[in-house]
RNA sequence: GUGGCUGUAGCUCAGUUGGUUAGAGCACCGGUUUGUGGUACCGGGGGUCGGGGGUUCAAGUCCCCUCAGCCACCCCA
C-alpha cells in the first residue's frame, strides 16, 4: 500500500475536483483573452540558472524549495517553481522585444519542495498573466482589473480582499532596506531567530513577522512612505486612482512585501480567510528589473499568478457536464446497430454513453447515475421496425421512433 | 525545515480495562421483477486495522521507528 501512495505532496485529479480545476483554467484563459492576452506554455523545466538569477539567491524558493537535478547531458535543470521566469526567458529566446507590448496567459503545474498542507502541495498549479513592455501605471491597473474579472467570473471575488502596497523603485527600496537594517541591527538581541535571518536576507519580511517581540519592534520601525521618492509616490498614486476609477476597492497594507527579488512598485494580493493559513489566492506585482537581470533589453513588466487548487476549493459552485444520451442495445444484433448509431450521434456532437451488459432494469438504473436525459432502447422488436424506443428519463414517457428520424427527435436533448 | 494532531472496507466512521471469526451506513455486485429506471426488501463481494519492529499467553487497542494527511510556524499561489 505504502509504495502505491502518490509521492508526498502530489495527488491525482479526477471527477469533481478535475472539473473544477479545468473550469478555473478555462475561465482564466477566456477572461485573459478578453484583455487580449494569448496563451503560452513554457517548458516544465528550465536550466537552473533561469530561476536562480531571477528569483534571487536569498529567496526560500531558490535556497531550499527547488527540485534541481543533473541531466544525462550534464546540464543542471530545475522543475519550475513558478512561471514568470520561464515567460521572461521565452520572451528573450524568441526575440519578442520587437513586438511590445507582449501579453501572455499561462496555466500549468509548478513544483516546490515544501511541507504539504491544505492548499499547499509539492506539485501544484498556477494560472497567471504577464504584461511586458508597459511602464505606465495603467499597466498595473489593467493587470489588477484582469484579476478582478477572473475572480468575479469564478464567483469567488466576494470572498476575497485586495491588499495593495508599493515597494517603490530601486532607489527607494534600497534606501528603505538600509534604514531597516540599521534600525533592527540595534535590536539584534531582541529579534526572533527567524527575523534575525531575515535581517540578512530580506529585512522587509521582518515587518510581517508574527512573533510578538518582533511586532513591538516593528511598531517603531521606519515607515516606507518616508523613503519613497517622488517618482515612486506618483506612480503609486496613479495606480490607486486608476483602481478607483474602475470601482475596484482595496486595502493598503504597508506590510505586504514580496519574497521574490524581481518585484518593484506595485505589489498586490487577493486573500481570503476561508482557506486557513494559505489565504493568498492570486498575487503579483511589477517587475521592471527582471528582463534586464536576465541579460535582455530593459523591459518593464507586471503580472500575477493564482493558485488553481486554492481557487477551485473556494469555488463552491458545481461544474456541470452536458447530459449524455444513453443507448441501450438488447441482444447481439442490436449491439452491432447501436455501435453505429452511437458513432453517428457522436459525430453530431452528442455525448453518448453506450453500455453492453446487464438487464434493462440495471441499465436504466445506470443511465440515471450517469445523469442521462434520454435513453434509446434498441431490441429485436425495434430492429424489426427499423426503429428505436426513445425514453425521456425525467418524464418517463417513451415512443417508438424510426432510426432516420432519431436525429430530429433528439435535438431537444442537446 | 520546526512543533502538534490523526491514520480501521472505495467513502464517512464505530470497535469497552489488550481477549478468540474486526463491525455499521453509504457505494458496489446480485436477487425479488428473463425488455422498462430513481423507492422498498433480501443476499453477496471487499480489510495483512498506513508500514516495520517490540512488549504479552494474546495487540486494531500498549511502546519505539517510519510513511502519509491535517493544523500552526515558516514560506508562498
Amino acid at each position: 500500500m505504502s509504495s502505491l501512495q502518490p509521492v508526498r505532496g502530489t495527488h491525482d485529479l479526477f471527477g469533481d475536483d478535475m472539473r473544477r480545476h479545468r473550469e478555473v483554467l478555462n475561465i482564466g484563459r477566456e477572461v485573459a483573452n478578453r484583455f487580449g492576452y494569448d496563451e503560452i506554455i513554457t517548458p516544465i523545466f528550465e536550466k537552473t540558472e533561469v530561476f536562480k538569477r531571477t528569483l534571487g539567491d536569498t529567496s526560500d524558493v531558490v535556497t531550499k524549495e527547488m527540485y534541481t537535478f543533473p541531466t544525462k547531458g550534464g546540464d543542471e535543470i530545475t522543475l519550475r517553481p513558478e512561471n514568470t521566469a520561464g515567460v521572461a526567458r521565452a520572451f528573450m529566446s524568441n526575440g519578442l522585444s520587437q513586438q511590445l507590448p507582449v501579453k501572455f496567459f499561462y496555466g500549468g503545474p509548478m513544483f516546490r519542495h515544501e511541507r504539504p498542507q491544505k492548499g499547499r502541495q509539492r506539485q501544484f498549479h498556477q494560472a497567471g498573466v504577464e504584461l511586458l513592455g508597459v511602464e505606465k501605471p495603467q499597466g498595473d491597473v489593467e493587470i489588477i482589473s484582469l484579476g478582478v474579472h477572473f475572480l468575479k467570473e469564478l464567483g469567488v471575488y466576494e470572498n476575497t480582499t485586495l491588499e495593495l502596497n508599493t515597494l517603490g523603485d530601486q532607489e527607494s527600496r534600497q534606501a528603505y532596506r538600509e534604514a531597516l537594517i540599521e534600525y533592527f541591527s540595534a535590536f539584534k538581541d531582541q529579534l526572533s531567530e527567524d527575523s534575525l535571518s531575515r535581517l540578512e536576507k530580506n529585512p522587509l519580511r521582518i515587518l510581517d513577522s508574527k512573533d510578538e517581540g518582533d511586532r513591538k519592534l516593528v511598531a517603531d520601525a521606519p515607515v516606507f512612505s518616508d523613503y519613497l521618492n517622488d517618482l515612486s509616490k506618483d506612480f503609486f498614486a496613479q495606480v490607486k486612482s486608476g483602481l478607483d476609477a474602475l470601482g475596484i476597492s482595496y486595502e493598503i497594507n504597508p506590510r505586504l512585501v514580496r519574497g521574490l527579488d524581481y518585484y518593484c512598485h506595485t505589489a498586490f494580493e487577493f486573500t481570503t480567510t476561508a482557506l486557513g493559513a494559505q489565504g493568498t489566492v492570486l498575487a503579483g506585482g511589477r517587475y521592471d528589473g527582471l528582463i534586464k537581470t536576465m541579460g535582455g533589453p530593459a523591459t518593464p513588466g507586471v503580472g500575477w499568478a493564482s493558485g488553481v487548487e486554492r481557487l477551485a476549493m473556494l469555488m463552491t459552485r458545481q461544474v456541470v457536464e452536458p447530459k449524455p444520451v444513453v443507448i441501450i442495445p438488447m441482444g447481439e444484433a442490436a449491439e452491432a446497430k447501436a455501435q453505429i448509431l452511437a458513432d453517428e450521434l457522436r459525430y453530431a456532437a452528442y455525448r453518448v454513453e453506450l453500455g453492453f451488459s446487464g438487464n434493462l432494469k440495471k441499465r436504466l438504473n445506470r443511465a440515471n447515475k450517469q445523469n442521462a436525459s434520454v435513453a434509446i432502447i434498441m431490441g429485436d422488436d425495434e430492429l424489426a421496425a427499423n426503429s428505436a424506443t426513445v425514453r425521456d428519463l425525467s418524464s418517463g414517457e417513451q415512443e417508438l421512433v424510426k432510426l432516420d428520424a432519431l436525429a430530429d427527435k433528439l435535438s431537444v436533448y442537446r
